[in-house]
RNA sequence: GGGAGCAUAGCUCAGCUGGUUCAGAGCAUCUGCCUUACAAGCAGAGGGUCAGGGGUUCGAAUCCCUUUGCUCCCA
C-alpha cells in the first residue's frame, strides 16, 4: 500500500472517534477492584460555542484522563453543560425581539418554552465540537444543571440552607442593568474609564449665606444625599461636625458627619453621602444609621422621591440640574474628570448600583472548611502561588447574593402570603402544608411564588456532587465510588465564582473535598496580549483549526507553551509545529513498514542506546505529570520522538541502498524498532490521540475492539549510564566530523578516514559501525598519533586526514583558543577545590564533581598540547 | 487605596532543594543541502551584563533588601 508522504488527518480523526464510541472505550462503572479516577467537566454553557480557551481546558483534561485511563484506573470523565441564566435569557430575548415579539408580553411559561426550545437547537453543539478535539468524556454521562435530578438537587439545597438559617433576604447594594431590568454578578461588570465632569456645589447652612463645597460626578443625586461626610482629622471641618446643612434645590435639611472612610485630599474633603447609589456610601450609611432614600426607578429615571426632575432618565437629569444649581446660586465650579465606570457586559448600559431585595448566602461559618483545607493542602491548587489569592478571598468573603430578576433558570422556592409571610419549601403542595401547619388557614391560590431565579453558579456549585445524583440518591453506588473526585482544570477567573464554592459545598453536603488537584490554566490571549474574544474578533474558530491542521496539531499547539496559571500567548505557528509533528510521525513510520526483513548485520548498539534513552524518557515524562508539568512533559515526549528517535535512532538502523535498491534489515531490528514505535505512541497517545491510534493501528496486527486508548501507559525501566555515556561521545564525534565538513566545504558523500588515539578502544568497538554511518567515515584506524584535523573529547584524541583541505595556520589557532578555554576552566575548578571553605561546606558529591571536572580538563589539555606539537 | 505576581536570546517561555552538561528549549535568523521517510525536511552556526543597584554565602539567574518597568486580583 503507497502511504502518502504528507499525513492528512480529517479522515484519521473521524474514523477513530467513532470507532472509540462505539466500542464504548470512554465509559465507566463502578468497579472495586480498579481505582477510580474522576473529573467532572466545568459545564460550558448551553448555547456557547467552543473558544480557545475551550479548548485549552479540555484538552488538558484529556490528556490526564487517557493518561489515567491506560494506567488502569477506572476512569470517569462526565461531561455536561450549564443553563446560564443571563447569557441564555439574553440570546432568547434577542431572538424573539428580531421576530418582534417583546419578553414583557410573554407569560412566564411561554418564555420558558422558548428557552428550552433554544437549549433543544443549541444545546448540543459544544459537546459535538468536544468530541472533535478528541474528548474521552463518557457521553452517556452526560448532564444538564435544569434537567430534572439537578433542579431539584438545587431547590433542596436552598430549602435544606434556609431551614439551616445560613439564607436569608435582605436589602443589598447590587449591580442593575436599566436596560436589562436585572441584577448582574460582578463579573459581568466591565468598567470602562469614561470623561465625565466633577461638579462642585455649595450646601449652605440652613439660614445663613455661609455653607460648604463638596465635589461629586452624580449631581442628580444630591436629592437622595442623607449626610455630608468630612474626615474627623481633617482640621479644616472639625467644628462643623454635628451642625446641619441644606441640600440645594429642595432645601432638605441634612447632618455633617465624620468618617475617616472620606480621603481629605479628594476633592473638597467633603463627601455627600447617597446610600442609595454608591456601594461606599451604603456601608457608611448602615454604620450611622443614615435613611436611605431611593430616587431612581428600574429603568434609571428619577421617581417621585426626587421631588425634582422626576421622570427624567439619570443621564438628562445630570445635565439639567447643573443648570438648575448655577441658576440658583449653588454651583461653584464644573471641572473634566475621568472615572471608571461600570457596564454591563451584556448589554453594555452603565450599571446602577441599586438597593434591592435580595437573597443571601451566609458565607462566613459555611466557608470555613474549603478555607482550611486549602490553605493546608488537602486541596492542591496549581500552581500553588493561587493559595494566596484563594486566603484572601476567604479573609474577605462577603454574603453571596443568589437571586438573579430572570426568568431561565432554578425558581426560588419561597412563596409568599398577601401578608408578606415567607413560607420556604420544596414546592407550593408542601408549603401550603407547612403554612396549615402553623395555624394558617390557606390555600394554593392564597400562594404567590418568588419571581425570581437562583444565580447559576447556585447549581454548577452542586456538580461534583449532582452529576451523581448525590442528592436524590445520597447513598448510590456512583456517588460513594467516584466521590471524591480526583483533579478539576478550569480558569483562574472563576476560581471564587465556581472552585472556592464547590469546594464549600463538598465538605456541606458530603462532609469532604470535591477533588483533591485544582490546576488552573492560563487564559488564551493573542499575540497583542489581548484576551481572546468574540468581540473583538480576534480569536480563531477551533474548529477551522482542526479542520485546517487536524486535532492532534491543535492540541500539542496549544500546550507547547503553557505552564500552569500562566497565560497562553497564542501563535498559529505552534499550531503549524503541532502539525509538523504529525507528519514527522507519518513519515517515521512511513520509513519503518517500508522496510523488508532478511539477513542483515544487527545494529545491536543503537537497540541498547534506544532502549537506555526511551527508559530515561519516560521517567522524565512521569516526573512531569505527576508534578504537573504539563508543557514539559509534551516537549519531553516531542523531544524523545523527533530528536531521539527520528533523527538518531532511525537513522542509525535504517538500511543502506546498494545499487539501487534498498537492503533488508535483520527481523531482531524490525522487531526491536516495531515494539519502540508502540511504546512511544503509548508514551504520546495522551497528546495526540488520533494519530498515534491510526499508526499503533498498523504497527502490528490488532483485534477487532482493540485500542490503543486501553493499552499500557510505559512505564520504563533502569536507563543504564554507561551506555548512555556512550552515546554522547558518539553523538559529539558525529557532530564534530559534521561541523568540520561543514566549515571545510566538503561534501557528507564524501567518505574520509579517522584516526582514533585513545587508551580505551574497547568502548568504541561497538559503535564503529555506527561512526562510520552517521558520519561517513570509511576507514577507522588507532594509531598512537593522530595527523591533520584533530579533535579532543576529555583525554581521547581524534583526527580527520583532509589531505590539502586543510588549512594548517586556521587549524593551529583553534586548538590554541580550545587550550587556553581549558586552562582557563581548570583554573577555575582548581581555585574551587583549594578553598577550603568550598571542600568543608559543599556536598561530597559535589565536591567530587569538581574533582571529575579537573581530572578530564587535565587529559584535555595534554592531549590538546601533544596535537599542537604535531602540527 | 489593599494584595499578589512577573522581568532570562529578536519572540514565547523552562531553569524544581543555591553547586556537572549553568546560562537552556522551541520558534525566528543565517549558512550548506531536493542525501530514496519527511523541504511541514536534513546537517550546521550565530545570538544573553539572567531589568538596575546593594547584601547573605566558599559559591547566586536561583535567597534577602531596594529602585525601575509591566501584569493580575480585590476595593
Amino acid at each position: 500500500m503507497e502511504l502518502s508522504k504528507t499525513y492528512s488527518p480529517k479522515e484519521v480523526e473521524d474514523k477513530w472517534y467513532a470507532y472509540w464510541e462505539k466500542n464504548k472505550f470512554f465509559s465507566s462503572k463502578p468497579n472495586p477492584d480498579k481505582e477510580p479516577y474522576t473529573v467532572v467537566i466545568p459545564p460550558p454553557n448551553v448555547t456557547g460555542v467552543l473558544h480557545m480557551g475551550h479548548m485549552l481546558n479540555n484538552t488538558i483534561q484529556d490528556v490526564l484522563v487517557r493518561k489515567a485511563r491506560m494506567e488502569g484506573k477506572e476512569t470517569c470523565w462526565v461531561p455536561g453543560t450549564d443553563h446560564a441564566s443571563i447569557a441564555t435569557e439574553a440570546k432568547v430575548v434577542a431572538m424573539l425581539k428580531e421576530k418582534g415579539i417583546n419578553k414583557a408580553d410573554l407569560s412566564r411559561e411561554e418564555f420558558l418554552g422558548y428557552c428550552w426550545e433554544w437549549t433543544e437547537k443549541y444545546g448540543g453543539i459544544i459537546l459535538k465540537q468536544l468530541r472533535k478535539l478528541g474528548a474521552s468524556c463518557d457521553w452517556d454521562r452526560t448532564r444538564f444543571t435544569m434537567e430534572p435530578s439537578l433542579y431539584d438537587a438545587v431547590i433542596e439545597v436552598f430549602v435544606d440552607l434556609y431551614n439551616k438559617g445560613e439564607i436569608y433576604r435582605g436589602y443589598r447594594m447590587v449591580n442593575w442593568d436599566p436596560e436589562a431590568k436585572t441584577t448582574v454578578s460582578d463579573e459581568e461588570v466591565i468598567a470602562k474609564e469614561m470623561p465625565s465632569k466633577l461638579v462642585y456645589i455649595r450646601y449652605f447652612f440652613p439660614g445663613s449665606t455661609e455653607g460648604l463645597t463638596i465635589a461629586t460626578t452624580r449631581p442628580e443625586t444630591i436629592m437622595a444625599d442623607a449626610a455630608i461626610c468630612v474626615n474627623p482629622n481633617d482640621e479644616r471641618y472639625r467644628d462643623l461636625v454635628g451642625k446641619t446643612v441644606l441640600i440645594p434645590l429642595i432645601n432638605k435639611e441634612i447632618r455633617v458627619i465624620a468618617d475617616e472612610y472620606v480621603e481629605m485630599e479628594f476633592g473638597t474633603g467633603c463627601l455627600k453621602v447617597t446610600p442609595a447609589h454608591d456601594q461606599n456610601d451604603f456601608l457608611l450609611g448602615e454604620r450611622h444609621g443614615l435613611e436611605v432614600i431611593d430616587i431612581l426607578s428600574d429603568d434609571a429615571k428619577l421617581n417621585e422621591k426626587a421631588r425634582i426632575l422626576v421622570g427624567e432618565d439619570r443621564f438628562v437629569a445630570r445635565k439639567k440640574i447643573i443648570k438648575m444649581l448655577e441658576e440658583a446660586g449653588n454651583l461653584v465650579k464644573v471641572e473634566d474628570y475621568k472615572s471608571n465606570v461600570g457596564t454591563s457586559e451584556r448589554t453594555g448600559a452603565v450599571i446602577e448600583p441599586k438597593i434591592s431585595l435580595q437573597w443571601f448566602l451566609k458565607m462566613k461559618d459555611i466557608s470555613k472548611p474549603a478555607w482550611d483545607n486549602v490553605m493546608n493542602d488537602t486541596i492542591r491548587l496549581i500552581p500553588p502561588k493561587f493559595k494566596n489569592t484563594y486566603n484572601h478571598w476567604m479573609e474577605n468573603v462577603r454574603d453571596w447574593n443568589i437571586s438573579r430578576q430572570l426568568w431561565w433558570g432554578h425558581r426560588i422556592p419561597a412563596y409568599y402570603l398577601a401578608d408578606g409571610t415567607v413560607i420556604v419549601a420544596k414546592s407550593l403542595e408542601e408549603a401550603v402544608s407547612q403554612a396549615r401547619e402553623k395555624g394558617l388557614n390557606v390555600n394554593a391560590e392564597d400562594l404567590t411564588q418568588d419571581e425570581d431565579v437562583l444565580d447559576t453558579w447556585f447549581s454548577s456549585w452542586l456538580w461534583p456532587i449532582s452529576v451523581f445524583d448525590g442528592f436524590k440518591d445520597p447513598d448510590n453506588e456512583d456517588i460513594r465510588y467516584y466521590y471524591p473526585t480526583n483533579d478539576l482544570v478550569t480558569a483562574p477567573e472563576i476560581l471564587f465564582f465556581w472552585v472556592a464554592r464547590m469546594i464549600i459545598a463538598g465538605y456541606e453536603y458530603k462532609g469532604t473535598y470535591p477533588f483533591k488537584n485544582v490546576y488552573l490554566t492560563g487564559i488564551v490571549r493573542d499575540k497583542l496580549g489581548r484576551k481572546m474574544s468574540k468581540s473583538l474578533g480576534n480569536s480563531p474558530d477551533p474548529l477551522d483549526l482542526i479542520e485546517q491542521y487536524g486535532a492532534d496539531a491543535v492540541r500539542t499547539g496549544m500546550l507547547f507553551s503553557s505552564p500552569a496559571g500562566n497565560d497562553l500567548p497564542y501563535d498559529e505557528k505552534l499550531v503549524e509545529q503541532g502539525r509538523n509533528f504529525s507528519n514527522k510521525i507519518w513519515n517515521a513510520f512511513r520509513l519503518v513498514k517500508g522496510w523488508e526483513t532478511g539477513p542483515a548485520d544487527v545494529p545491536a548498539a543503537a537497540i541498547r542506546w534506544f532502549r537506555a534513552r526511551l527508559n530515561a524518557a519516560i521517567a522524565e515524562v512521569r516526573e512531569h505529570y505527576d508534578k504537573f508539568r504539563m508543557s514539559d512533559a509534551l516537549l519531553a515526549t516531542y523531544n524523545l520522538i523527533w530528536n531521539d528517535f527520528c533523527s538518531q535512532y532511525l537513522e542509525m538502523v535504517k538500511p543502506a541502498y546498494v545499487n539501487g535498491a534498498a537492503q533488508p534489515v535483520a527481523p531482531e531490528t524490525y522487531e526491536a524498532t516495531i515494539g519502540f514505535f508502540d511504546e512511544l505512541m503509548r508514551l504520546a497517545h495522551p497528546w495526540i490521540p488520533f494519530i498515534s491510534e491510526e499508526i499503533w493501528q498498523s504497527l502490528s496486527a490488532r483485534a477487532e475492539g482493540d485500542s490503543i486508548c486501553i493499552r499500557a501507559f510505559p512505564k520504563g525501566g533502569e536507563a543504564d549510564p554507561e551506555v548512555l555515556g556512550t552515546f554522547e561521545l558518539l553523538t559529539e564525534l558525529v557532530s564534530w566530523v559534521r561541523n568540520t565538513r561543514q566549515s571545510k566545504q566538503i561534501s557528507p558523500k564524501e567518505s574520509l578516514p579517522l584516526q582514533i588515539k585513545t587508551g580505551t578502544p574497547e568502548r568504541f568497538a561497538p559503535i564503529e559501525a555506527l561512526i562510520r554511518k552517521l558520519a561517513n567515515i570509511d576507514v577507522i584506524t588507532y594509531p598512537d598519533d593522530v595527523s591533520g584535523m584533530t579533535y579532543v573529547i576529555k583525554g581521547d584524541e581524534f583526527g580527520l586526514d583532509l589531505g590539502e583541505n586543510l588549512d594548517a595556520e586556521s587549524e593551529r589557532e583553534n586548538l590554541q583558543k580550545e587550550l587556553e578555554y581549558t586552562r582557563g576552566f581548570r583554573k577555575s575548578v582548581e581555585t574551587k577545590l583549594s578553598n577550603e571553605k568550598f571542600v568543608a561546606n559543599a556536598k561530597p558529591e559535589v565536591v567530587e564533581r569538581e574533582k571529575a571536572k579537573l581530572a578530564d580538563a587535565d587529559a584535555k589539555i595534554q592531549a590538546l598540547q601533544e596535537a599542537l606539537q604535531k602540527l
